[in-house]
This record gives structure tokens, C-alpha cells and sequence, in this order.
DNA sequence: TATGAATGAGGCTTCATTCAT
DNA sequence: CATGAATGAAGCCTCATTCAT
């Protein structure tokens, strides 16, 4: 009796509406009446399924964790236990290998998102949640390669050059040589790989 | 005759109002009415002064430029002609070295303006002016390193680092060890002017 | 053939979740949905049972008379048909006697529907209907007391007192003595059944 | 410079419009719309000078306790100091007498606001303020003529008495006998004052 | 120049009601 | 009878911008 329920379905339709809009206008751009027309819903099932725009935009962000996460975990896959190094390497291609310039949407929604984690504390805390997953990951990886010895310091700048061609891709496209993001980041992490003893900041 | 004129000074005082509010509430979460606040003005007088928001926004991301570009510059000074490496690191030192700390509204208020370049071309335009400026910058720094060889990849990729570590600054305070980021970057830096034969991504 | 319809103990539920949400809500907050909660039913099967929203509340309305005139009848009943006063103090007990604070959602309920009945007519229909009926039943009580004399004056007083005192349980629990309004009606009674040549109002 | 303020006298204007749109509508069906248009303002402006819409009504609440404050203190100024009795009924007459049929619209406002008491706290606050304030002032009078003995009782049920016949004049014009309001809870009135030992409530 | 009132559009959200299943 | 998704109309409130003074 009575209809199956979809909402599952509709809120992943409304995701991906805001993604569509979001990507184009920003978050406050991105209306109600704006994000229903694209999902092709009417305006009033959005908060029916939703209970305000934040949760859409929390979903939304947690969706794209989860794709990149499953792009690390399928690249790590490929790549043998022992290898250390590819392995970090496996690493950075899931973010930036075609990533960048693959799904220009994602990436302009992402560094909304992470625009937006300065000022609402609830996306902050998905961003942060996400970035410190990543980083750690990120760490542990770098770790095996250099032993303990600063592989946070060397996540956190990797994961910032990864961020920071997200942003040049979504603002100004054209500007990073097309291609060389994941190239030039593992040139940039065999320096910090490779570096017996570097000098301090004074 | 008339009293002299103020524009100037005013301009500046709300340029300053909307750094201050933008950098905790965002562009859109800025009123004009809490940007006259913030400037001790009164609202009437914001669009007096001003065409409208946007053209504040504008004259603040100019400002932050200028701003960077006078510590490029004088950072650059103190460094002899002919050491082309250290002058590299002068580069970055002068966008992190303490930069990303000292100066939090700023940080916030320029990752803002690059997230809102994503959507107002009048934005994007400038944003892009700075960052082609900057890369070109650095990118005649690396390739007295290296040659001319792949120097605009190395500098895309050291101001995405710098970029990164901004936007890890402003929305996920505590996530990069304090300090790290000069050292870090310069790290990176090392790689790509070292690395003789780099690998090519596939 | 076919199942035995409950559309009758449907309503009852219905009625009995608006009572429950109107009174610490008010009409216009017990939302459609909030009284389908309160009742244990989905919200569609409200307008199966219930042409609009408004319906429900004059059924409601209807039911807390129907109760109030089965506490009066009763009471009566408890009264030897000679003794006038008491018929009189029965009737006012049947109100107030314990029922200002016996049930509290009953009694801001009804302060809630009669000031719906300022606005909405059908509402007012309703409880002028109640209203006039209890009053003439007081008036018909009073004046065997004091014959026909001013009888609908006094039992239009003390069925004011009765709202009022409605009122003042609803909207400021505490401020009456507890226990306190029968007997004070009663007392008020007096001053209208014994009052041999009451002054005018000039 | 600039223009002189003139927000207190626009603040009354808007609580006047809601006074005049409540009285017929109630306050949820006051909108924000209809109280601009009533006072003959903008919509946007109501809100330039109220927070929000339960802030006017906060006020249009003080307003009407003021001004039958004021109608208290006039009669009782005209009251010799001793004649204790005709004391508390200046103050019967100064709700009564003429006033619940010469003001409908601040009637209909009152009862309104007795009944938004119920479910919004801070109407509560000032309609309890109000209503304390109302009977100790009564409690008062009436202690000059019993001496303190359950003088708070009787004041109770006379102001009780009051809001009862504001509730039925703004919801069933008519049943109360016009022009008895005042005389009638005199005469209740005299029930409390003259009982030498009444009986108690068992 | 400066003030702050005024305007009006637009956004988010709620909700009574309808409808497919 | 029953369910709960869907619709669309308001409603409250915010705010950039304009304007009288």
C-alpha cells in the first residue's frame, strides 16, 4: 500500500543538481527555485526531502569525498604493497591524473565547498573531516617511503599543491600547462621524499 | 572652494570594512550595511563611494595584490642578483613565510576571491591578472635555475602549493604543522630544480 | 463486503491530535502534518477524513461543548430539582470545579478557539452556538432564583467570569489561587442572585 | 545633514496597522504585507524598523496595557482617596464601562494576544506582566475594603471576570446585554466584598 | 559629502492540499 | 482505506540600491 519510497533516489537528484549549479554561481547563487529546475523537480519537493539548502550542500560534499576516496582506493589497488613510492604516487594521480580538467564541476563545487568551510561551521567540519582523512592517508604513505620523520609536514604540502590546482583549475582555467598537474606534483613530492636533511626555516 | 576631497580615504576605509567582514561571513554574508558598519560609515555613504559591491570587492582584490607584490619586491632586494635559487625562495617565503599566520582576514578574504572568481567574471579577471603575474614572476625566477626548461610547470605548480596552503589556512586552521608551510614549499621547489630527468605522466 | 469503515474512530484521532497540538501550538501552528503525528496516522489520510484542515477544528469544537454539557448535566443530575442556588453552583462547578487545571489542553484549546472565532466565521458559528446555549441554560437556572429579572445579565457575567478564568489558566498558569475560581464564581454569584436593588450604570 | 528620525513615529504607525489588520485577521493571518499596507508603508520598511513581525506585536501589546493603565489612573483620580469601594469600582469601569464595545479592534487585539500568550513565550512575558500587575493593583483596592483577607482571590476572579467579557465581545458580539459589562461585575463585585464567612470549596 | 529612511525584488522555508500507487 | 511523494502558493525576512534632506 502506498508508494515505494524514493527519496533516496530524489536526494541524490538534488545532490547533483546543486553540484550543476553550484559549479557555475557558487552556493549563495545556487537558489532553491535554481537547484530544483536542474535536478527537474519541483521547488517545493527540495525541502521535502531535505530539511534546508545546508544539507544539501553537507551531502553534496561528502559525496565528492567519497568519489575521490574510491579513486585512491582503486589506484592504490593497481599498485604493489612494496612499492612505497608509487604507491604516494598512486596518491596524487587519483586527485590530479585527468581529475582536474575530468569533471571541471566537481572541482569548481570543491573549492566552493572549501570557500564555504570558512564561514559555516557545519561545512567546516566535513571539509576538515575530509581533509584530515586525506592527509593522514597521505602521511602514512609518505611515511613508508621517508620513515616518521616529518611525513605530516610533507602530506599537508602535497595535499596544499592539490588543493592549489583545484583552485587555478576552477578560477582560471588555462593557466597550470594542461596535463602537468600530476606530473609536476610528483616531481614535487621527490623533493620532499628524497631530501636528506634540509635546512630549517630560521 | 568645496572642501578637499575624501574618496580616496573613504574607499580605503570600506575596502577595509569588507576584508573584515568578508573574511568571517564571506562575499555574499557581507551586507552592505555590515561593511559600513565595520568601516564606522554609514550605508548611504558605501554607494557613494562606490558604483556598487562588486566594484568594492574589486579595489580590495587589487589591494591584496599590490600588497603581496610590495613583499615579492622587497624580499627580492635583499637578495643578491646572482643567486638565482635563493631568490626563488625569497619568492615564496614572501607569500608564507609567516604570511599565511600573520595575516588571517587576509588569507580568508583573498581564498574567498578566488572561490568567487569561479562565478563573477569582473572578479575572475582580476584574480587571473594576479595569478598570471605572479606565475610569470616565478616562472622568470625558476628558469634562471633551470633554464627555460619546463620553468612555467615548476612555477604553476609552486604558486598551486602557495595557493593550497592558503586555502588549508584559512578553512582548516591547525591542519598544516605552524611553520612548515616556507620550508615545505621550498622543499618542493628542490624538486623540480633538481630533478634532472623527471618521469612524464603516461 | 468490503471492510468496516473506522472513518468515524479515524476522525476521533484526528480531533484528538489537533487538541493536543493546538494547545501548545495554536491553530496555525498545528500543521496538517504535526496533527497526523500526534494521531498516529500519515498525513494523506487526514484529508481522506476531513475535507480541510477547518473541519477539524469544529468537530473539535463541537466535542469539548459536548463534554463540558455531560459534566453540566451530570452534576445536575446530583441536585435535588427544588434547591435553585444549588442548581446554580452546580452548573458553575461543572466548569471550574478542578477543570481549569484538570485538563489543561481541553482549556487552552477552547482560549484558542475562541479567538479563532474573531476571525474565522464557521469557527464562530460554532462557538456562538455553544456560547448562547450555555447561557441560556445559566440564564434559565439564575432566574429561578431571582425570577426573570436581569437573569440573562447575570448568567452572561458569570459565564464571562468562566472564560476569563479559561484565559487566565491557559495564559498564566499561577497567576489564579489554585483551587480558587469555583468558589470565587459562586461568591460572585451571590452578589448577582441576592443583590436586591443594585445601583445602575449611570 | 541627513534626515531627521523619524522611526518612533513610523514604529506606531506599523503597530497600528496590526492592530487594525489583527483585530479582523489574528496574527497569523496578519501578514507582513497586509500590516504595511494598513499603515500605509512599504513592506520592506516594517522590517527596517522591527526586527520582526512578534516584535510589533510585542509592542502593540504594551501599547494596549498602557493606555488602559491610563484610563485606570484618570478614574481613579477622580475617586475620593477614602471611599475604598467606589475605588475598585473606578477601576471595574475603567475596563468596562463603554470600553469593551467603544474599541472593538483593541478588544478583538487583547483577546488575540491572550491566546498568542499560550504558545509564544515572550507574548507570554509581557501579557503576564500585564496581567499581574492588572491584579495586584486590584488586590490592592480590594484589601482596602476586606483588609487583606483573600483579597487576592477576589481581585482574581473580578479581573478574571474582565477578560471574559473582552473574550465575548470580540468573539460573539451580542450576547452580553450592551451597556451591563460594568454593572454586572459590580454587582459580582459586591458578592466578594460584603460575604462575611463564605463557604470554602470542599 | 553624509545620513539613514525607503523601496522592491528575491530567497528560503512552510504547508494545505492533491494524487499516484 | 492508506501512504507518503508532489505541487504551488504564500509568508517572513534580507538586502542592494536609491533618494530626500
Amino acid at each position: 500500500m502506498g508508494r515505494p519510497s524514493n527519496t533516496e533516489e530524489r536526494r541524490q537528484q538534488i545532490a547533483a543538481g546543486l553540484l550543476q549549479v553550484m559549479a557555475e554561481r557558487g552556493y549563495e547563487g545556487a537558489s532553491v527555485a535554481a537547484i530544483a529546475k536542474a535536478a527537474g523537480l519541483s521547488p517545493g519537493l527540495v525541502h521535502y526531502h531535505f530539511k534546508d539548502k545546508q544539507e544539501i550542500l553537507l551531502m553534496l560534499a561528502e559525496q565528492l569525498a567519497a568519489r575521490v576516496h574510491e579513486r585512491v582506493t582503486a589506484r592504490l589497488a593497481r599498485v604493489k604493497e612494496g612499492d612505497a613510492r608509487a604507491r604516494v604516487e598512486a596518491f596524487l594521480d587519483a586527485f590530479l591524473a585527468t581529475g582536474a580538467d575530468a569533471d571541471p564541476a566537481s572541482v569548481a563545487s570543491w573549492v566552493t565547498i572549501s570557500a564555504e568551510a570558512i564561514r559555516q561551521p557545519e561545512v567546516r567540519a566535513i571539509y576538515e573531516k575530509v581533509v584530515r582523512t586525506d592527509i593522514q592517508h597521505l602521511e602514512a604513505l609518505v611515511g613508508a617511503v621517508t620513515g616518521k620523520r616529518r611525513a605530516r609536514t610533507a602530506a599537508a604540502g602535497l595535499f596544499a599543491a592539490i588543493q592549489g590546482y583545484f583552485v587555478l583549475a576552477a578560477s582560471v582555467p588555462g593557466v597550470v600547462p594542461p596535463g602537468s598537474a600530476a606530473s609536476t606534483v610528483k616531481r614535487m613530492a621527490a623533493g620532499l621524499l628524497d631530501t636528506a636533511q634540509p635546512s630549517e626555516e630560521p
